[in-house]
DNA sequence: GCACGCCCGTAC
DNA sequence: GACGTACGGGCGTGCG
């Protein structure tokens, strides 16, 4: 059968011109819509079609413009960056011998759309490459009967849509109802009104309800609700609107599908132009021959994943081949072959696990299968949940896991994961109990290249083995049309989940012998990171108690107050406008009331941020009604409205996912919710605090370093008067303002307290005179003088500043007092900017990181310790330098007296470490 | 209708 | 441009 392919062009064009940084060539000639399209080319050709088209829009009127004269009328002109990259298309589409449709009076719509008709009525497969759903109205299955086909590829996206079955699942219509379902939703782009709040789901349930457009337009005095009048106000014009989204599939054309035949290309002019527009790897791709080959032997006949995402980098250098050789992968539903893997993995003593469900969110995901590798490129998929029409007999759950369970619970054999914090809560919460869990590729990673990396399996195999996965969204498709993975075929589930795990093995392989080399690095990996997966987990699994009536008390007195402001504010303003809105809210203070914008957010706009607000609080009422109303509306968004949503119904309590790798520095970061930001500072924010309880008979435990960071710039800059205060156990803030100021320690003010704050946490973040000056309300001079007096008491501080600073430039990197490092890429940029932020993190980043060594290593140590008291005490949440417990009312005391032990020996530092504790019925009263 | 960038604000 | 590390909500905009 004869393979057609027809390009759209200008949907190409302007999706690449959108979707790409401006490049440039060499010579400053805009290069990036160009580079997109080639890249697009290079991909279609490799499907070796026998015709292919490359269809552009011409200008002139088109049959659309009489019917609908305000077709297209809000059309900007084409950008002039874009303009000049339409005739290098053409002359690289012409080198690679592909022709060129324009046709005078007819839109490249229409142009396809006939000649993809002819084709496959003369029995020709047919794939339209687009960007535009429009075209979905075109797609034809094969009818077995010698008949041709049409599908849709986006190779952007990586979708096709080759059958009604495709179409239905993307729109919830068929093919023939496409044009019914655009003509109700309409098409802002080009000037064509539907029926107003009406999209896609929308058109999709009323067509299945009335069968068509004529069926809606009967029922629509029937469609209640403030969309069933919008419907009635455009029922005159759905008629015209079918018309002109209807791709016509009969224009006079001068030649037929079969003159389109691919031609060889121009190797010479393509090097030209190639090289002209820097191309590199297509111009290396001529000279050497096929760069994609590779990727067509391990995927034959594979027509989707052909964008720009998956050009295939080369292995890099000096990797054992092994790590580069394909895989081979099975998939397992018998019994005998899962015994011979689990022989097999056994042997080995070690594997790659790799667990598929149907959730990113692991307290909830339901397991569909499992992964596994023992030897590079030799893989298993072992299906369990697979659940569609047709699907073939997998193992059931319980025989499967049964027979793994000794495996994976047992400690002597090796398991290695890419974050395998998520495998073990998943099969934890299906009844095993893994055990041996020794490797993790994504803390490996995290370890090695903290600060200048992604640690994600998909960047990994790119950046270490050359090697592209395949994506989840190839296999399960994405966004609202996206399926569960249940529901995918078995050989795309084994192609995915086994090379997840292949993968995994052979990048641990690489990763570990980095390691190997760097012992201060292995040892962060071997003694922090990887014991404290475990932790993690089961603090996940513990969650917390919150109290939802309280959530919804506080959430109705916010809404109260809310609306009172709102209501003081339009009274003010003298006009209703959206509070929460900053650009409504610099029209209305700045341009209106002309109050004075002294505050400009990094884009340039004048700010109304807190700052700004403030500034012009006494000129105007208005401001500080808006932070009246910000602060409140802030709570009930972020906290009263949200918290109650996330609460597990299983266990009826909030679980917060916290990230390994989630902060350069070795903090950790926590989300869904972000269980580290809950509100503490005022009296409203910390209210919610009290939402956080302990059940009944127990007694919530708070126990935090106190100025954890400040006794390791003390450790770290030695600097005797630092070492001092923090042993004779004084207040530090108090203490610097009596050096700073130079006065005794009792007689110290308020202020100046205030200011040693100041000082003391800003040096940490690498503030300048600037900073600090705008801080404390005080002149650039003064502030300079304050931090100068700083440096000359505390000298040790000043020099260890200098040493990290240099030590950056000179190594690329800083470390923590454990040897965990961060890259900061930037250090010697040449942008000052740049490179002054690189150096402010610099400076923080061993005080910061340090700290998080330290709580790491005390979580490690408390979980040891609380373990032969699992009843009495669960450890709950991690805020950087706080740890919260749950525990049985009798058991407090022991707690209390234990853990703050325990934390305190995390580190061995030139000054105490000291912990203290609270303790209440809710997270508010433990502080 | 959705994805994304911006602005803003919360924590340590 | 000016203070480090995070996460997340609401708004406004672009999409071809």
């Amino acid at each position: 059968m004869k393979r057609l392919i027809l390009i759209d062009g200008s949907s190409y064009l302007y999706r690449a011109f959108h979707a790409l940084p401006p490049l440039t060539n060499a010579a400053g000639e805009p290069t990036g819509a160009l580079f997109g399209v080639v890249n697009m080319l290079r991909a279609t050709l490799k499907e070796k079609p026998d015709y292919v088209a490359f269809v552009v829009d011409a200008p002139g009127k088109t049959f659309r413009d009489d019917l609908y004269p305000q077709y297209k009328a809000n059309r900007p002109p084409m950008p002039d960056e874009l303009r000049a990259q339409v005739q290098p298309m053409c002359d690289i589409v012409h080198a690679l011998g592909i022709d060129i449709l324009r046709v005078d009076g007819v839109e490249a719509d229409d142009v396809i759309g006939t000649l993809a008709t002819q084709a496959a009525d003369a029995g020709m497969e047919v794939t339209i490459s687009t960007g535009d759903k429009d075209f979905a109205q075109l797609v034809r299955a094969p009818d077995g009967n010698g008949g041709g086909s049409i599908a849709l590829v986006n190779t952007m996206t990586g979708s096709r849509m080759d059958s009604d079955a495709a179409v239905i699942e993307k729109f919830g219509v068929p093919a023939g109802r496409i044009v019914d379902l655009l003509a109700l939703m309409g098409d802002t782009i080009d000037n064509v009104p539907g029926v107003e709040k009406c999209g896609p789901k929308t058109a999709a349930k009323w067509i299945g309800e009335h069968g068509s457009l004529e069926g809606v337009i009967a029922a629509a005095p029937g469609i209640k609700g403030k969309i069933g009048d919008n419907l009635r106000a455009a029922l005159d014009r759905l008629p015209l609107n079918r018309e002109l989204v209807t791709i016509r599939t009969d224009v006079p054309l001068e030649q037929g599908p079969e003159a389109l035949v691919l031609r060889e290309r121009h190797v010479d002019q393509l090097r030209g132009l190639y090289a002209r527009y820097g191309f590199n790897q297509a111009l290396r791709e001529l000279e050497g021959g096929t760069v994609g080959a590779e990727v067509a032997e391990k995927e034959p006949g594979r027509a989707r994943g052909t964008g720009f995402a998956t050009a295939t980098a080369a292995a890099p250098e000096g990797l054992d081949p092994a790590l580069a050789a394909p895989g081979q992968y099975e998939t397992v539903t018998t019994v005998e072959q899962l015994q011979a893997w689990i022989a097999t993995l056994r042997a080995a003593g070690s594997f790659a696990l790799d667990t598929e469900t149907d959730s990113l969110d692991p307290m909830r995901a339901r397991l569909v299968g499992l992964s596994f590798a023992a030897e590079p490129g030799r893989a298993a998929y072992l299906p369990l949940g697979h659940d569609y029409p047709g699907a073939p007999a997998q193992l059931g759950y319980e025989q499967a896991l049964d027979l793994l369970r000794p495996l994976l619970a047992d400690p002597a054999v090796r398991k290695i994961g890419q974050h395998g914090k998520y495998d073990l809560h998943v099969l934890r919460r299906h009844g095993v109990a893994v055990a041996g869990y020794a490797d993790d590729t994504l803390l490996e990673s995290f370890v090695l290249d903290s600060g200048n990396a992604r640690h994600d399996m998909d960047s990994l195999a790119l950046r270490h083995l050359g090697y592209t996965t395949v994506k989840y969204e190839d296999i399960c498709g994405k966004g609202v049309r996206q399926i569960p993975f249940s529901q995918c075929a078995l050989d795309d589930a084994t192609r995915y989940a086994a090379e997840d795990a292949d993968i995994t093995l052979r990048l641990h392989r690489v990763l570990s012998a980095r390691l190997q080399a760097e012992p201060q690095l292995q040892a962060v990996y071997r003694d922090i990171e990887m014991p404290l997966v475990q932790v993690l987990e089961r603090i996940e699994a513990n969650g917390v108690l919150v109290d939802m009536d309280e959530l919804r008390r506080q959430g109705a007195d916010l809404s109260r107050r809310m609306l009172e402001a709102q209501e003081r504010a339009t009274a003010l303003a003298g006009r209703s406008f959206n509070l929460d809105s900053p650009k409504q809210l610099c029209a209305l203070l700045f341009d209106e009331l002309k109050l004075p914008a002294l505050v400009k957010t990094p884009k340039g706009q004048p700010s109304t941020n807190e700052e700004a607000l403030e500034a012009i609080a006494d000129l105007h009422e208005l401001p500080r009604i808006i932070l009246e109303y910000r602060g409140l509306a802030k709570l009930r968004s972020t906290y009263t409205d949200k918290l109650p949503e996330m609460v597990n119904p299983e266990t009826g309590r909030v679980h917060t996912s916290y990230h390994q790798a989630g902060a350069a520095t070795g903090r950790l970061s926590s989300s869904d919710p972000n269980l580290q930001n809950i509100p503490i500072r005022t009296d409203d924010g910390r209210r919610i605090r009290r939402a956080f309880v302990a059940p009944p008979g127990r007694k919530l435990v708070a126990c935090d370093y106190s100025q954890i960071e400040l006794r390791i710039m003390a450790h770290l800059s030695q600097d005797p008067g630092l070492l001092g205060a923090f042993a004779s156990g004084a207040d530090i803030h108090r203490a610097t303002a009596a050096e700073v100021f130079g006065r005794p320690l009792e007689e110290v003010t308020v202020n100046e307290r205030r200011a040693a704050k100041a000082i003391n946490f800003g040096l940490m973040y690498g503030m300048g005179a600037f900073g600090l000056a705008r801080q404390l309300g005080i002149d650039r001079g003064q502030a300079q003088d304050y931090i100068a007096l700083y440096f000359s008491r505390y000298p040790g501080v000043r020099d260890y500043m200098e040493r990290t600073r240099e030590q950056a430039r000179e190594r690329g990197y800083v470390e923590t007092v454990f040897g965990r490092r961060l890259h900061l890429e930037y250090i010697n940029a040449r942008n000052a900017a740049q490179r002054a932020g690189a150096e402010r993190a610099a400076i923080n980043a061993p005080m910061q990181g340090t700290a998080a060594d330290i709580i790491k290593r005390a979580m490690i140590a408390v979980d040891a310790w609380i373990a032969d008291h699992a009843q009495r005490a669960r450890m709950l949440l991690q805020v950087h330098d706080e740890l919260v417990f749950e525990a049985d009312e009798e058991f407090v005391p022991e707690l209390v007296s234990r853990v703050p032990e325990l934390m305190s020996a995390a580190g061995d530092l030139s000054v105490p470490l000291v912990v203290d504790t609270g303790i209440g019925n809710n997270w508010d009263e433990a502080h």
